[in-house]
DNA sequence: CTGCATCCGGGCCGATACTG
DNA sequence: CAGTATCGGCCCGGATGCAG
C-alpha cells in the first residue's frame, strides 16, 4: 500500500496492515500458525498472487516471520494485532445479528466471535466447557480461572454441545436468542446454557440496537 | 469497498471501515464534528472525490450523519470507533520513534498520541495542565480525576509549555528522550516534566524495541 | 499436491479541473 | 465552501501455469 505519509500512529499502523484483506490475515495467525494453503482456504475470494504479497510484505514489516516447516507465525509485535482486531471484532458485532446470503463460514472465525463475547479476565467465571459444531469441523470453548480459552478440535469432557447453523450459535452465544428460539432455528443443544450468561463479559450488550441495520442501501 | 461476504465481526467491520482514508477519517471525526473543507485540511494527499465517496459510505452505513450546520458528526455507533482506533494507535507507536521526511503532521493528531500514552482513567494521576505547540495551533492536555483530556486551543494556566518539532515533542510525551535529549532537538520546555511520568499508562513501554526498523525495504 | 508466479480485464485510487 | 467530473494508472480479482 502507499504510505499515508502522516506522522500519526494511526496512519503509521494502517501503512503496514491498512491493505485489503491484511488484517484477515492476521486473524487467521492469531489463531495459529497456517501453512499458505491453510490462509487460502480461510480467506475465500483472496486472489493466490495478492496472498503472496501480503505476506511478503508482513515478513518485510516485521510482522510475520516463517518457522522451521515453513509455516508463517506472527512476531510477538505481530501478536499484538490481537487488541486492534478484536476491537474491530466487538465494533462490527452488531453486524452479525443477520447473516447475508451467500458469506462463507470457517469454524475457526468463532475464535473471534468468543474473544469478543467472552473476552478478558472474569474471576466470577464459572469452570465450563462447551464443544460447537457450526457448519464444520468442531470447536472447542473452555473457561478456567476466570478467562474463556478457545481451540478447534472436540472437547473430551463437555459441560455443553451445540451444533446448528453459525448465525444461531452466535446469537445463542450472544444471548439475542434462548433457547427455544435457537431450536427453532436448528441448533440442537446438549447440556445447561445458563452459565454462559455468568461467562459473558460485563459490558457486553445482547443486541445490535446500536446500529440500524437499514435496508436502503 | 466490495464485501468479503464472510460471516465474521472482523470482516463485516472491514466491510464498512476497512477502504482506504475511512479509519483516518474516523480518526479526525472522534476529536469532534467536521466541516468537509476541515477533513480536507487533516487529510493530506486524499483525493477530493474519494473523500465524498466516503463520506457517503459512512453515512449510508450508519456510522456518520449531518448536524444542522451540516458538518459530519459520528453516530453513537460510530463514537465506539475509538477503541479499535486506539488500539490500532497503541499498535503502530513503535513506528512513531522516527519521523520519515516528507511525512505531514497536523497538532491535533496529537490527540491519537495523548490517548495511546495517557489514555484510560488512573485515580493516582496528578492534577496538570499542559499547552503544546508542535508545528501549528496550540492544544492543551489536561489531568483531571485521574483522565487525561485533550482538546485544542491554548491552556488558561498550564502547569508546563512545550514548543518544537512534533518527534521530539512526542518523544518526550512517549518518555523515550529526556528533558536534555529534547532540547537538545529543539524543543523548549517551560515548567516541571516530572509529573508526565505519572501520567502514563502502567502499560505503557517506552522504547520501540518490539519492532525491528528495517532498512532493507 | 502444495506453494507460489504470471497474465489480463475491470474497478478503485490519485491528481487536477471545474461548478453551484 | 462543498462537492462533481474526468482521466491515467495501479491495484484487485479470477484463471491459469509451473516448479519442487
Amino acid at each position: 500500500m502507499r504510505s499515508y505519509n502522516q506522522y500519526c500512529a494511526v496512519a503509521k499502523a494502517l501503512d503496514v496492515v491498512g491493505d485489503r484483506w491484511t488484517l484477515l490475515i492476521a486473524r487467521e495467525l492469531l489463531i495459529g500458525p497456517c501453512r499458505y494453503g491453510e490462509l487460502q482456504q480461510s480467506l475465500p475470494g483472496m486472489a493466490s498472487n495478492l496472498l503472496a504479497s501480503r505476506l511478503r510484505n508482513l515478513e518485510g514489516a516485521g510482522v510475520v516471520v516463517r518457522d522451521a516447516e515453513s509455516r508463517y507465525v506472527l512476531t510477538p509485535w505481530g501478536e499484538h494485532l490481537a487488541e486492534p482486531v478484536q476491537a474491530l471484532a466487538r465494533w462490527g458485532a452488531p453486524l452479525m445479528s443477520v447473516r447475508k446470503e451467500g458469506d462463507a463460514f470457517r469454524s475457526q472465525w468463532l475464535a473471534a466471535a468468543v474473544g469478543v463475547i467472552f473476552g478478558g479476565v472474569d474471576p466470577g467465571r464459572p469452570p465450563f466447557v462447551a464443544e460447537i459444531r457450526a457448519d464444520g469441523a468442531p470447536v472447542t470453548m473452555e473457561s478456567s480461572q476466570g478467562r474463556v480459552q478457545f481451540r478447534s478440535g472436540p472437547a473430551s469432557a463437555p459441560n455443553l454441545v451445540l451444533s446448528g447453523p453459525p448465525d444461531a450459535i452466535i446469537g445463542l452465544l450472544a444471548g439475542r436468542l434462548n433457547q427455544d428460539e435457537a431450536e427453532a432455528l436448528g441448533v440442537s443443544i446438549l447440556g445447561d446454557l445458563h452459565p454462559l450468561a455468568e461467562m459473558r463479559r460485563a459490558d457486553w450488550l445482547t443486541g445490535p440496537e446500536i446500529c440500524q441495520v437499514e435496508s436502503t442501501s
